[in-house]
RNA sequence: GGGCGAUUAGCUCAGGUGGUUAGAGUACUUGCUUGACAUGCAAGGGGUCACUGGUUCAAGUCCAGUAUCGCCCA
């Protein structure tokens, strides 16, 4: 920035990309564990490798990136660890579709080149996404960047699967699982996302044994109807009682199934009797476990009926369904079919809907790992801001099932577990056995299936800084101060780290988890792929630029809230930016010869009034951000930038900077506007980190970077309430004058006169000696200001804080124009009065509110008392 | 069915521990080639704080209930 030939609008790419290779080559991100100060930690949530940044990364990497700028600013030894996942199934999907591009596919090329080619895929497209975090300004330390399966973490893996599996945490079983025909896996119960839809309840009739009777069920998947086992009723249904214990002949099939009572049933729903089939739905399945019946399975990996499916082997479950509500129909087992709405499991990955299978799988056993993880929430040892978030996350833990971890895919951490082929022996071990220690037969097989991808990223506060070894930066870094992250992934992710560090570090992974809420659309709708209303990111900042992005998110909400994605306010934010672009130009235009701290300076009200507010600013935005109110911060900086430094400083100091009011002054000017301008730019580093970089560098400044400058501290000594009393008179005086202009039409350009009366002296001390102000600022040609003057007839009048404020325009003032508007401030203020005195009046108000409380409405009223009598007595003359 | 959140200006949102004449941005009206900025400046208009009760001297703010919308869980 050439200080002489700045462009009048701020450009970000000139910015951007230049200072961000500047921080990262000099290593400015990098955190140096050696470093003597107390630790701030945060690791990144790892976006998955096969994604591209939306603005959900952009908001919970801009919350991260703004906790962490500011507490390197306050001197902490701050680490912020980025990486990515693996993100088994997406990525195994990605390879999949290149090699069906190809014609081939991972059977072909068999498990070991599949899995080769995978990591030829992540090193080839795995750093798009931290590519694009470093264009949104992210200052986390490369140096340590991880990913799920690199050797530490795997073997992080390993060791927290083994000592679960050795404490019988981790167990294998024929259980019902959540299965996914398209992606030919498992998922866990968290990952079936359920969807309202319509859907048919067909109620179906199977007759007793005998023939004489029949018993009517109702299900919404008649096709599984091949796989009942049983029908159940509820032991207290009189209906039914005499059933139970008897068969009934299943349909098409006519195999013999049991009645049986099991309080599972509600009797109220369709007939009050439902078919059980214990290996396709859940809840049955608990029903034959109880009841010791039969899992007839029926539909194949591919959602594809089966051998047990007699005459319908081969269909699809769909066309199945259609065929076999025919054929029952036919046969007259149909009794009728009804509109009904339920919500369907479907694959939170592909939407395909789930089918309910029974299969041996690995699970980690819930209970004795949620204890510990319920207590330290209810402890307070981990600490959701929102603090709502708490009982999400607790009503979870409370009600967990065991978790599923086995995956039926080839990228992934492998189960580090082997099968001997000769003596049926299971070893589970860090390292892979070379044979089996019960039998030193080297006929060992491991399982095939890989681990949730979850189940890693569990470790991530620990096996990112190098557990199981015990590094340095375990031990300086861990446990990590905050985590952050959207309030879709409590479940999925915060819980689970939660649990698993207990375990596995018995500390807490964080002491803090700050939840933030989904960014939408401008209509409030999800942003999806299938929408089609995902704004990208980047093209945001290639736009508008990343500083504008970040502000823009951060300010548009308070925490936990969801965001809409608007425009208008990218825009209003793009001319923040330009805003602060173009008064710090302004500054350095003023600051060529400036020489900080040169003897003696006078400072004026102004300068005194500018120091205050910057003042009480810092103190209000620390306090915001150890508050996590991000937004808030932000919206003081922006208000404070704006209205305060802009609007009134940068305008009342322009005589003194253009040297107007000689070389002291000058000097004072420049040492203020400099300052407070400098010190502006470090509050707001954190939010918008190239622009304030651009123009801190280009100002006075100490140091190498501002991202390295020390926080502002506040010097509460300048925080002056009378200063800003009086500089508040002044701005009301000035808008006053304003205001008559605007009301008479007098053109902004045009010089008037002003005359300012008062019956305080202390009013008239403040004005007096801020007349410059008042003639540069609301154009006043000849200003008097007096305490006992006649007042002018043909002028209009306003009054503030009890000095009236009289513009003289001979000849230009409609009377019954300015009698009407007199009238109308009367009886505004009127109502006001009135509304005072009820509260004055009331004696309970006296006795119980506080002094000060009754002291300021006292001083209210006789404020506007003043302001009224003055405003009466003008227009009874006006009258005459 | 259970839980959580939202409901404040036309729109999008702020409003620590109750006490402001209820704010901002945007949109709207009027006027401005103001020695940083028209991505700007100045002056305006615009709200029964969803509804009903309650607590209190005092409620946008606290409590209970109702309605509508959204999210999560079953």
């Amino acid at each position: 920035m050439e200080e002489k030939n700045l462009s009048k609008v701020y450009d970000p790419k000139q910015v951007e990309d230049k200072w961000y290779a500047h921080w990262e080559e000099n290593k400015y991100f990098h955190a140096d564990v050696d470093m003597d100060k107390p630790p701030f930690t945060i690791v990144m949530p790892p976006p998955n490798v096969t994604g591209t940044l939306h603005l959900g990364h952009a908001l919970d990497n801009t919350l991260q990136d703004i906790l962490t700028r500011w507490r390197r600013m306050q001197g902490y030894n701050t680490l912020w660890v980025p990486g990515t996942d693996h993100a088994g199934i997406a990525t195994q999907a990605k390879v999949e579709e290149q090699l069906a591009k190809e014609g081939t596919n991972k059977h072909e090329l068999g498990r070991e080149k599949f899995v080769e080619r995978t990591w030829q895929w992540k090193h080839q497209y795995g750093n798009i996404i931290t590519q694009q975090l470093r264009k949104l300004g992210t200052s986390c330390d490369w140096d340590r960047e991880r990913f799920t399966m690199d050797e530490g973490c795997s073997r992080a893996v390993r060791k927290v699967f083994v000592d679960l599996f050795k404490k019988g945490l981790i167990y294998q079983d024929n259980y019902i699982i959540n299965w996914c025909s398209k992606c030919q896996t498992t998922i866990s119960d968290i990952e079936v996302e359920h969807v309202d839809s319509k859907g048919h309840l067909y109620h179906l009739r199977y007759p007793t044994e005998d023939g004489t009777d029949y018993i009517e069920v109702a299900t919404t998947r008649p096709e599984t109807m091949l796989g009942d086992t049983a029908v159940a009723v509820h032991p207290e249904d009189k209906r039914y009682a005499h059933l139970i214990g008897t068969n009934v002949v299943l349909p098409i099939v006519d195999r013999l199934i049991p009645i049986i009572a099991d309080e599972y049933v509600d009797s109220e729903f369709g007939t009050g009797a439902v078919k059980i089939t214990p290996a396709h739905d859940p809840n049955d399945f608990e029903v034959g476990k109880r009841h010791n019946l039969p899992q007839v399975v029926v539909l194949d990996k591919y959602a594809v009926m089966n051998e047990n499916a007699g005459p319908y082997q081969g269909l699809d479950r769909y066309e199945c369904r259609k065929q076999i509500v025919k054929d029952l129909e036919e046969k007259g087992f149909l009794v009728k079919v009804d509109e009904h709405d339920h919500a369907v499991g479907q694959c939170y990955r592909c939407d395909t809907v789930i089918e309910p299978r029974v299969s041996k799988q690995w699970f980690v056993k819930m209970q004795p790992l949620a204890e510990p993880a319920i207590r330290v929430a209810k402890e307070g040892k981990v600490k959701f801001v929102p603090a709502r978030f708490t009982k999400t996350y607790l009503d979870w833990m409370e009600n967990i099932r065991d978790w599923c971890i086995s995956r039926q895919l080839w990228w992934g951490h492998r189960i580090p577990v082997w099968y001997c082929e000769d003596c049926q022996e299971i070893i589970c071990s860090t390292e892979d056995p070379e044979e089996c220690p019960k039998c030193s037969s080297k006929n060992l097989v491991q399982d095939p299936d890989v681990l949730d991808t979850w189940f890693s990223s569990g470790l991530w506060p620990f096996s990112t800084l190098g557990w199981p070894e015990e590094t340095k930066e375990l031990a300086k870094y861990y446990p990590t101060s905050v985590l952050v992250t959207g309030r879709d992934i409590i479940f999925f992710w915060v819980a689970r780290m939660i649990f698993q560090a207990l375990e596995s570090m018995g500390e807490v992974p964080f002491k803090e988890v700050f939840i933030h809420g989904l960014v939408l659309d401008a209509q409030g709708r999800k942003m999806s792929k299938s929408l089609g209303n995902g704004v990208d990111p980047l093209e945001v900042i290639e736009q508008y630029g990343a500083d504008t992005l970040r502000f823009m998110l951060i300010t548009g909400n308070t925490p936990g809230n969801d965001l809409r994605f608007q425009f208008e306010r990218l825009e209003a934010t793009r001319n923040f930016a330009n805003k602060i672009w173009n008064a710090s130009r302004f500054v350095l235009m003023n600051l060529e010869d400036y020489q900080p701290n040169q003897g003696e300076l006078q400072y004026t009200l102004a300068d005194k009034w500018i120091i205050s507010r910057y003042n009480t600013v810092v103190q209000d935005v620390t306090r915001l951000l150890e508050k996590y109110e991000l937004g808030e911060a932000g919206r003081e900086l922006y208000e404070f930038i704006w209205n305060e430094f802009c609007d009134w400083y940068i305008e009342l100091v322009k005589p003194r900077l253009y040297g107007k009011e000689g070389e002291v002054e000058r000097q004072t000017a420049q040492e203020v506007i400099a300052q407070v301008l400098r010190g502006t730019m470090e509050l707001l580093h954190p939010f918008m980190p190239f622009i304030t970089e651009e123009i801190w560098q280009h100002l006075p400044h100490e140091g190498e970077s501002i991202m390295l400058t020390n926080w502002p501290q506040a010097n509460t000594e300048l925080i002056n309430q009378e200063i800003e009393q009086n500089m508040a008179l002044t701005m009301d005086v000035i808008r006053a004058i304003r205001n008559l202009r605007s009301e008479v039409n007098v053109s902004p350009g045009k010089k008037a006169d002003a005359v300012i009366i008062t019956n305080s002296e202390k009013a008239y001390d403040i004005l007096n000696n801020v007349q410059s102000y008042i003639k540069s600022l609301a154009t006043v040609d000849t200003l008097t200001l007096g305490i006992q003057l006649e007042r002018p007839e043909q002028a209009v009048t306003q009054v503030v804080q009890g000095v009236e404020i009289f513009l003289p325009l001979k000849g230009l003032i409609d009377m019954d124009k300015e009698i009407a508007r007199l009238e109308k401030e009367i009886e505004k203020i009127e109502s006001e009065i009135q509304r005072l005195d009820k509260k004055l009046n009331n004696q309970g108000f006296l006795a119980k509110a506080p002094q000060d409380v009754v002291e300021k409405e006292r001083a209210k009223r006789a404020e506007y008392i003043n302001n009224q009598e003055a405003l009466q007595t003008r227009l009874e003359s006006l009258k005459k």
